[in-house]
DNA sequence: TCATAGATTAGAATAGTTCTAATTATCACT
DNA sequence: AGTGATAATTAGAACTATTCTAATCTATGA
């Protein structure tokens, strides 16, 4: 029986489907995304990935942070003008900014609710994509 | 018969109810801001305002410009890393960014969809705000 | 009129991100 | 395995949008 490796291979098959190469740094990357999803800003992984690979530079970090979001794998949320924050769940979902611990939550859309939003759109608008971002207080 | 001034003055009375004072320069930021609804960057204003007062201060246009928020006379609006948008439009509304031409269109809500939107939010959830923000493009 | 608080101003400072040019790694092909 | 072409990484400089600072100006109301 072979050793299996349990983590599946998402990433280096859609690097290689973009022409793009498997590096370590983007491997750890996209590891510590998915390790602690906290909606971390670039030097926030920074500092995660360099406990690992302390060589890294701050700029290959947004280079693989901007990489992962082509790929589709990562999703770069933006509020106000804070910093990016960077986003594994590939499952359609909105934001929600708590104002008052600066946490951020993931909320799963239900079925039907891109649809019904798409649909608010006049005749010659085509949408790329919808972003929906709440801000507020979520009870602890 | 007396001159009537045909502009409703909405913004001496807001600014009066949070304890402001109305001054020139946030009656001409705020006019520009009316004149023109292309959703203009705080350079924009600036370069707009000038023309007319051609003293004030690239810091006051952000002042003024923050204050408006504040009084809920202005939308202030992000896309990605972009510079901030402004928007006198007080009527709820998304915005559609046109990637190819960088225009940002309102899109007004029809009833209820706010309503829709917000009913996604779990038990504990209390949002302040909501933003649509659509990216695609517009058909000229 | 005068004091006080509020507003404006110019310029310096800051944060987050992107760019540049040099180095290093990876891949395809022998 | 070796080699050349291309891609990726790196450190640091540069950049952009914004905020801060300290000084000056302005309006209001005692």
């Amino acid at each position: 029986m072979p050793t299996a490796t349990f983590k599946p291979e998402p990433l280096a098959q859609r690097l290689a489907d973009s022409g793009l190469r498997a590096t370590p740094q983007r491997e750890i990357v996209y590891d510590v995304l998915l390790k602690k999803r906290d909606h971390p800003t670039a030097d926030e992984v920074f500092a995660r990935v360099k406990a690992e690979r302390p060589t890294i530079s701050l700029a290959t970090v947004y280079n693989c942070l901007e990489t992962l979001v082509q790929c589709d794998l990562v999703r770069a949320v933006n509020f106000e003008r804070g910093p990016t924050r960077y986003c594994p769940n590939l499952r359609p979902h909105a934001h929600f900014h708590d104002e008052h611990t600066g946490a951020t939550h993931d909320i799963d859309l239900p079925p039907g609710i891109l649809e019904k939003v798409q649909a608010i759109l006049p005749r010659g608008y085509d949408a790329k994509s919808v972003d929906i971002i709440f801000r507020g207080k979520a009870r602890s």
